[in-house]
DNA sequence: ACAATACTTCAACTATAATTGAAATATTAA
DNA sequence: TTAATATTTCAATTATAGTTGAAGTATTGT
């Protein structure tokens, strides 16, 4: 990922709107949501959802398929991981000893373990 | 970190000048760098960095101390690694199977792995 | 064909962010 | 103590983003 992608990336989960609306769709993983849903969800106006759903389609961390007349939203979880890595690579550059001085966690991710996803707070 | 948290973290990457700012100060270090160094680096206005700076220091992604009449800036590595965190726990949320079908290379940041830096694009 | 549904686009507006030069503050050097 | 240096704050301006209702497009159900 180079810095303009990330900066794009950076600038589309900067809205809170946005990044409820990620964070919804990584909840629903492969199936995603179509867009009524999305809204239902979250209380938004369609108008409102349509301008960050396309914000967010052109920014390819979601992306839409046609069903019919609906329009369904997936989470692009490659776009995700890609981020972090270029996250831990901008953090170690040039000074990969004090780098992660505690634990990362990312390997704990898909473990079973709690004490992670009770950290949320909503 | 909670969602509030990683809104405003990812709204202060969101500026490219932003990005900038906090990249040079992660290769930097402990040393950091006081502000005109940081304005010469970057190109810009005083008063422009200044209003950066500010937006940095109070998302906690910077941190200052004085010295005499220089101010130096340090990047708080913490709060990247809290937001490498925070991106795997959203990305795995619900998920863990479909997470990190590709290794995730966070582990081999900081060894000495030149292709994973050559990646960058300046 | 016609009405209903799902969603997007458009245009107008409001809100927030970024940039700038001038003035202010604080520290140091002469 | 006066001048120079480093940086910030302020006020004005410009630029960009977010929101909304009305109208448009496309698909489906009757």
């Amino acid at each position: 990922m180079d810095n303009s992608t990330a900066t794009t990336v950076f600038e589309s989960l900067s809205s809170g709107v946005r990044l409820d609306i990620v964070r919804l769709l990584i909840k629903t993983g492969h199936q995603g949501l179509v867009a009524g849903e999305i809204a239902t969800t979250l209380g938004l106006p369609a108008t409102n959802l349509s301008f960050h759903l396309k914000a967010l389609t052109q920014a390819t961390l979601v992306s839409v398929t046609q069903e019919g007349r609906f329009q369904r939203y997936r989470a692009n979880l490659a776009i995700m991981q890609e981020l972090i890595v270029y996250l831990t690579e901008e953090c170690c550059s040039g000074h990969p000893e004090q780098c992660f001085e505690k634990p990362l966690a990312a390997a704990d991710c898909c473990d079973t373990n709690p004490s992670l996803s009770s950290t949320q707070t909503d």
